[in-house]
DNA sequence: ACCTGAACACCGTTCAAGT
DNA sequence: ACCTGAACACCGTTCAAGT
């Protein structure tokens, strides 16, 4: 049978076909030749852009975390101090349409993620990132007096990273139980009693992005 | 074909069987044949005793999570104060084979529980769960001064559950970025600074029950 | 280069048949 | 009551064949 449609695909196409399958009905749906039919082509499609299906989803997560990562990385223009953690978890906290999609994504892929090595491994890279970004900020802060000198860097990173986790995971399983505001009034509490931080100077932080 | 072995299996142990397989090799990996198998039986065994796999898968998620509670609930014998919402933790935190083993299970079903409503819910049954043992032991300090009046316990139990769940979601992803020693770092860190406790009495909670 | 469409071993489900 | 073993539609993978 001759190809009618005749347009071809990258293989950015194809992994943003299976976020939209996975997100519509479940991972373990996610079929190679259901996300075909996403694209409206045959699994030949999928085949030839990936060796397998785990090169596949793998590829499709290593997409995932480059854009939390470009999308964090531009919130922190023009901010400054504390502020930065601020807008750091703004980026992380499943707060708007874009956010939450990604959790929903994150968290699809973590239980595959306990039996593939490779996935495991994006995983931990996210993780390992956004800890650096946190223990960076942390150290600055230390270093202009704005965070008491006695607290470990790298201790307190861990823990803003297992707080949003947390969230994330809580939200994506029990979204009544953590709106946005509930998700800053936990972060506030936590940078207050544990950083000493003030109130926020300006309103929510990434509100000046067009979230 | 005859039966040869002959001997009959019962609901929990063909979710036990499904646990092995599901740590062993992975969720994906868990087929009806593959649990059938790991017991030394056919499919028939599978099917008998559950009207599809997600009701097995459902389940052995409900086993577990009962256990969890057990253990958490048996830990608190003989338990006072503030030391009651470490006794929680060191049950929830994942310290122990046991624990670790759990949060292994739990994570792998995680992804599934984004498709499947049932599934989902028995996983937002632990979570309130966890969140009403956490605010009513703060309610119950706060009652006798342990713990400052102002502060909010339903919001500080959800900053517990999401702390501890980020830190078994973590330990799972990258198990060297929290050993046991740190994952108490930071939760007395944050038990320290936002509710004003004390070291602790009498060691690591738990260590008397034979971990 | 990029894709079609079929073949193959596997999967979950269903069910008649055994004991 | 409890299980076997086969049938069926589906899955991922592979690959010859098309353009």
């Amino acid at each position: 049978m001759a190809r009618v449609a005749g347009r071809t695909f990258t293989r950015e196409e194809v992994a943003e076909a299976a976020w939209r399958v996975i997100l519509r009905d479940g991972l373990h749906k996610a079929s190679v030749r259901a996300i075909a039919k996403e694209l409206d082509a045959t699994t030949g499609v999928v085949t030839y852009h990936f060796k397998d299906k785990a090169e596949l989803l793998l590829f499709a997560l290593d997409r995932l975390g480059a854009a939390i990562i470009r999308n964090m990385d531009a919130s922190l223009q023009g901010s400054t101090g504390l502020d930065r953690i601020r807008r750091i978890l703004a980026t992380t906290l499943p707060q708007g349409p874009r956010e939450i999609s990604g959790w929903r994504l994150w968290i699809s892929f973590v239980g595959l993620a306990m039996s593939n090595k490779r996935l495991r491994e994006e995983h931990q890279r996210r993780l390992e990132i956004l800890n650096d970004r946190f223990a960076t900020e942390l150290k600055a802060l230390q270093a202009t007096g704005d965070v008491p000198a006695d607290i470990d860097p790298g201790v307190e990173a861990d823990t803003l990273v297992a707080l949003s986790d947390g969230i994330g995971l809580g939200f994506v399983l029990r979204p009544k139980a953590y709106p946005p505001d509930k998700q800053w009034e936990i972060v506030e509490g936590y940078l207050r009693a544990r950083l000493g931080a003030g109130p926020r100077v300006s309103g929510r932080p990434g509100s000046g992005r067009g979230r």
